[in-house]
RNA sequence: GGGCCCCUAGCUCAGUGGUAGAGCACGUGACUUUUAAUCACGGUGUCCCGGGUUCGAUCCCCGGGGGGCCCA
C-alpha cells in the first residue's frame, strides 16, 4: 500500500467509526456565535486575567490545521481561513462521545467546537472545548505544514490546496476583491453608471486580437466571446448614458505568459464631453486612490523595484520613447520625420533586429521599436501618448496631425496598466478605418478589426465627443500584491487538459 | 512557435549506471498548558510516460506528456 493509500484509508476508517457511534458525520448546519476571526479581533488582546473574570463563552468552527497530542492535554489549531485558533480539549472537560470524536480527528477535518477562552501558560489565546461538533471529514492528506505548497502547477490547478495552506495567496484574492471595490466605488462615486454589455457578439471588436468562436445552436449561428466590451459601451454613450463603465471579462484567442490569462478582466469605461487628456487626470487619480483604499498606501514594491503611486504621473509621447530608443542604440540622431516615412523607420527598425513585416505602415513599425524597447523600462507609472493612427482604428486623430490620435497607454512596472483614447466619433472616418483593417485582414492578419456596419449606423446618430478608457485589473492586482505572474492572481488560470 | 530548466513518498526536497533516501505527514507507544511539541519504534515509491544503449537505467540517448522562465 502506498503511504496515499494508507493515509486515506486511515481517514476513511475513521469516518466510518464517526458514524457507528452515531454521529452524523455530513451534518446540514451549524451556528456559530463567533467566526475565528471576530474572535481573534475581540479578544485578541485581551490578557489571561481579563479573561477569567469575563468568562467568555464561544461557539466557533474551522478547519483543523494542527494537532498537538499530549495524552490527556491536547491542542488543535482551527482556522476559517483568515484567522486561527487554538483549542484545548482534555477529556475530563467534555462529554464521552466528544472526546471519542476528537480521538477519530484528522489533520483537515472540519470541526465546531463550544469553549470558553482563556490563555495558556505561553499566552497564547485558546478555546477551552466543552463540545466538539463533527462537521465535516477530510479524506485526503494535505499539504505539509511547514513548507506548504510551492508546486505552482498544483497550486494552479487545485486553488482550494493552495487557499488551505498559504495565507499568501489568500491575502492576494481578498486584496483582489479590495482593489475591485475600490475601483468601483471611484466610478460610482463620480456618477458612472455600471452596466453589462454582451459577452458573446456576432462581431468581435474593439480591440485588435483573435477571438474564441463559440456557436449557438438553435439560432444556428456562430458567435465570439468578446475580446472588449468598447463598441457596446459607446451605443450606450450614443444612447444618453453619458457615464459607463463595465467591470467583466474579455477572451482573447492569444499566447500564454506572465502577463497574459486568455480570459482576463478589464474596466472599461466612456465619459461623454471627455477626451483622452481628462483621462490622464481622471487615471492618475483612480490609481492612487484605488491603492489607497484597497491596500492602505500608493507607494508600493513591485520585485526589485519601489514605485510611487502618487499623481502626476510622467507623460511621454510614443514616438518620442521611440526615438530615444533608436537614437541610443544606433548612436546618431532619430528624428520625428525619420519615423513618419515608412522606408526610413523600416530601415532604422531593421538597423535595430526588428524583422519588419512588408504589410506594416510607420506607424506600426514605430510601435514595435517602442514595445520591444520601451516598455519594460517603463516602471514608474508613465502615459504613454500619441500613438500612430494606424494601429489605432478608433481613437480621433490629432486636428493637427492625421497620423497620430489622441490615445494614450499606462505604463507601471513595466507593463500595460490601461490604454485610452478620444473617442473617433466621425461614422465616415470609422468606416475608412475598418476598410483599412479589412486590408490587413485580407493580408492574413487574423488579429484586424472586423467590420461592424451597426456600429457605424450608431455613430450615425451621433457619438458626442467622448473619452474611453480600458484597465486592466489582473495586472492592476499584480502591481498592488506584488505578484510576478498573472496567474497568481487570477483564481483558476487555464491550464493545458491533464491526461 | 523557439531556447533553457524542472518532474523521485501525500507535501518539501536529497541522491546514484548495481536492493531508492531525509524532514514533515501517517501508524503504535510515552507524556496534564503545547505550539514547526518532543522521544522511541514502524511502513512508505509506476523515480512523469514510451522506446533505445547496457549484463543491469530513476540516472545516459531519442521521442512524448505536464509545468516554469525567457524570447516571438
Amino acid at each position: 500500500m502506498t503511504s496515499l493509500d494508507e493515509q486515506v484509508h486511515q481517514r476513511r476508517t475513521n469516518l466510518e467509526e464517526l458514524a457507528k457511534l452515531g454521529v452524523e458525520i455530513y451534518p446540514r448546519t451549524f451556528e456559530r456565535r463567533h467566526t475565528i476571526s471576530q474572535l481573534v479581533g475581540a479578544y485578541g488582546q485581551r490578557t489571561h486575567d481579563e479573561l477569567e473574570a469575563e468568562r467568555i463563552e464561544t461557539v466557533t468552527s474551522g478547519r483543523i490545521l494542527g494537532i498537538r497530542s499530549f495524552g490527556k492535554a491536547n491542542f488543535l489549531v482551527l482556522s476559517d481561513g483568515l484567522a486561527k485558533i487554538q483549542v484545548y480539549i482534555r477529556q475530563d472537560s467534555m462529554p464521552e462521545l466528544d472526546f471519542k470524536i476528537f480521538k477519530l480527528l484528522d489533520f483537515g477535518d472540519w470541526l465546531g467546537v463550544e469553549g470558553r477562552l482563556f490563555r495558556t501558560k505561553t499566552n497564547e489565546l485558546t478555546i477551552w472545548a466543552s463540545r466538539l461538533h463533527f462537521l465535516a471529514k477530510c479524506l485526503l492528506p494535505l499539504p505539509e505544514k511547514w513548507h506548504g505548497l510551492t508546486d505552482v502547477e498544483i497550486r494552479y490547478r487545485q486553488r482550494y490546496l493552495d487557499l488551505i495552506v498559504n495565507p499568501d495567496s489568500r491575502r492576494v484574492f481578498e486584496l483582489r476583491s479590495r482593489i475591485i471595490a475600490a475601483m468601483r466605488e471611484f466610478m460610482t462615486g463620480r456618477g458612472y453608471l455600471e452596466v453589462e454589455t454582451p459577452m458573446m457578439q456576432p462581431i468581435a471588436g474593439g480591440a485588435i486580437a483573435r477571438p474564441f468562436i463559440t456557436h449557438h445552436n438553435t439560432l444556428e449561428m456562430d458567435l465570439y466571446l468578446r475580446i472588449a466590451p468598447e463598441l457596446y459601451l459607446k451605443r450606450l454613450t450614443v444612447g444618453g448614458l453619458e457615464k459607463v463603465f463595465e467591470i467583466n471579462r474579455n477572451f482573447r484567442n492569444e499566447g500564454i505568459s506572465t502577463q497574459h490569462n486568455p480570459e482576463f478582466t478589464m474596466m472599461e469605461f466612456y465619459e461623454a464631453y471627455a477626451d483622452y487628456e481628462a483621462l490622464m487626470t481622471m487615471t492618475e487619480e483612480m490609481i492612487g486612490t484605488v491603492a489607497r483604499q484597497a491596500i492602505g498606501t500608493d507607494q508600493i514594491t513591485f520585485g526589485e523595484h519601489q514605485i510611487s503611486l502618487t499623481a502626476p504621473f510622467t507623460r511621454l509621447s510614443l514616438r518620442d520613447a521611440a526615438r530615444e530608443a533608436a537614437s541610443h542604440r544606433l548612436h546618431r540622431e532619430i528624428g520625428d520625420a525619420d519615423l513618419r516615412s515608412r522606408e526610413t523607420v523600416a530601415g532604422i527598425a531593421r538597423e535595430l533586429g526588428i524583422d519588419v513585416d512588408p504589410g506594416h505602415g510607420a506607424g506600426k513599425i514605430t510601435t514595435e521599436i517602442f514595445e520591444k524597447f520601451c516598455e519594460d523600462r517603463l516602471i514608474q507609472p508613465t502615459f504613454v501618448y500619441d500613438f500612430p493612427t494606424d494601429v489605432s482604428p478608433l481613437s480621433k486623430q490629432k486636428p493637427d496631425d492625421p497620423d497620430t490620435v489622441e490615445r494614450f497607454e499606462l505604463y507601471i512596472g513595466g507593463f500595460e496598466i490601461a490604454n485610452a483614447f478620444s473617442e473617433l466619433n466621425d461614422p465616415a472616418e470609422q468606416r475608412r478605418r475598418f476598410e483599412a483593417q479589412f486590408k490587413n485582414r485580407q493580408r492574413g492578419d487574423l488579429a484586424a478589426h472586423a467590420m461592424d456596419e451597426d456600429y457605424i449606423r450608431a455613430l450615425e446618430y451621433g457619438l458626442p465627443p467622448t473619452g474611453g478608457e480600458g484597465v486592466g485589473i489582473d495586472r492592476l492586482v499584480m502591481l498592488l500584491t506584488n505578484s510576478p505572474s498573472i496567474r497568481d492572481v487570477i483564481l483558476f488560470p487555464l491550464m493545458r487538459k491533464r491526461e
